[in-house]
DNA sequence: CTGAATCCCCACGGATACTG
DNA sequence: CAGTATCCGTGGGGATTCAG
């Protein structure tokens, strides 16, 4: 037993397609699964508990808060606090470099919102012409 | 036969997690898989052939490329134009949309860059000391 | 050359139960 | 409360083949 190893989690390692990848896999990576940024964006808010982030978003599970705080930890993005106390206490917060990069996200979210509706037009008016879905 | 309709592609539906979301979710779909940043970086450069393409982006496989440039082309960030020749042409081109997401994108790319140090160390410190990974 | 169609693997991530 | 461990379904995406 203790043979299978299923999760070893090496975020199917360097991408490095190519120069032209102008390094930004790296952070893409991050931002690309469903719930980092999110977890950013509510600890942009301030420093959160880990259970006050798992009501802060619905829908993550606690095994995807737990490796997503992890990763983010990781990268040196969030810092992790604990308190031994009984029952046990854990604060995240964002790293120097975390806000830094909260800021920079806020700039696409901008760009999300301000073109969010020429996208829900371009798609809409696609799809109208084209039945079978992608 | 015929019956089984295997891929529909719906990427995933709406996740609309929460409001937290920011509406970022929409652009970060697109932005989270392997190869449509990458698709953009290049054809920011100028107008590319499919074949082209496949070539500045090593590792690619037909089959992504083509889903790929169609999600592009149906979120209106990039133009498809087809020359009805023998063998057949198509031509890539950002759409105004496109190079404005591109110009966002190199925002995140240079910070990506100026970052890349600072996180490899982090995870190469982190790594020391959490001999199991993740 | 530019795709569309098929097959198929496996990493991502949800649900659940257990521990300190 | 804050995780960890296990099981398991889904679908993203590679390799290959066919078509216009």
């Amino acid at each position: 037993m203790t043979a299978e190893v299923h999760e070893v989690y090496e975020p199917h390692e360097p991408h490095e397609v190519c120069e032209d990848d102008c390094g930004i896999r790296d952070v893409l990576d991050r931002l690309g699964d469903r719930w980092s940024v999110l977890v950013i964006v509510v600890l942009a808010k301030g420093t959160h508990r880990f259970s006050e982030l798992h009501q802060a978003i619905p829908g993550i599970s606690q095994r995807m808060l737990t490796l997503t705080t992890k990763r983010l930890v990781r990268d040196g993005l969030v810092e992790r606090t604990v308190y031994p106390t009984v029952p046990p206490q854990t604060e995240y917060r964002l790293t120097a470099m975390g806000r830094s990069l909260s800021a920079a996200i806020t700039e696409l979210a901008n760009w999300s919102r301000s073109h969010k509706a020429l996208i829900a037009e371009a798609r809409s008016h696609w799809d109208a012409e084209h039945p079978g879905g992608l």
